[in-house]
DNA sequence: GCGACAG
DNA sequence: ATCTTGTCGC
């Protein structure tokens, strides 16, 4: 969790959990929102805004990881995903901050971002409580030099040292068993 | 039937 | 998402 404007890292949170779920496009809540909602539970204060890593209602039915998320918390989500599920758009112009409508089946269901030039769009979407306007500003006061968000590039380095804490762990144990 | 398909 | 070495561009 990190302050807004500052984006000073405030405090952390993390949970593991078994796959239950495959991952299938469409339904990936159903594989994330158990362990996500794990995590959140044990931050001693509410997040304002959640940057969700997948779509909003750019998703076939309109509801997708971030809208499942903020229904569940009633916290004002966004969707901030890497790659396109659904909907279709023009070429995004080149410089940082431009952005095109993401449509799908006749309606503007998200935006398609450049957060930083000379790399890929990011496809922005409104969650729960927020609309595609207030997101895209929002991503973008949330991101300085790189593609993702502050807030999606610290959550990646947490889980990140917390595996390679963990494979080092086991590591140790597998010596410990050759030893014996 | 064929192609597309968040992480 | 993950695997996986070097490499191309800002």
């Amino acid at each position: 969790m990190l302050s807004f404007p500052e984006l000073q890292v405030q405090e952390r949170a993390i949970a593991r959990r078994p796959t239950a779920f495959p991952y299938i496009p469409g339904l990936l809540s159903f594989r994330e929102v158990p362990t996500v909602l794990a995590a959140l539970e044990r931050l001693k204060t509410l997040p304002d805004l959640l940057l969700c890593d997948g779509q909003g209602i750019a998703h076939p039915r309109r509801f997708g990881i971030a809208c499942h998320i903020g229904w569940l918390t009633d916290l004002p989500a966004i969707g901030v995903g890497k790659s396109r599920l659904v909907g279709q758009h023009a070429e995004v112009p080149e410089h940082k901050g431009d952005w095109t409508p993401l449509q799908h089946q006749g309606e503007t269901i998200g935006a398609v971002l450049r957060t930083r030039a000379t790399t890929k769009p990011l496809f922005i979407s409104p969650g729960h409580r927020i609309s595609l306007e207030t997101a895209i500003e929002y991503v973008m006061r949330c991101t300085t030099k790189y593609r993702l968000p502050e807030t999606t590039r610290h959550a990646h380095k947490l889980a990140s040292e917390i595996s390679a804490a963990q494979l080092e762990a086991e590591l140790e144990s597998q010596q410990m068993t050759l030893e014996l």
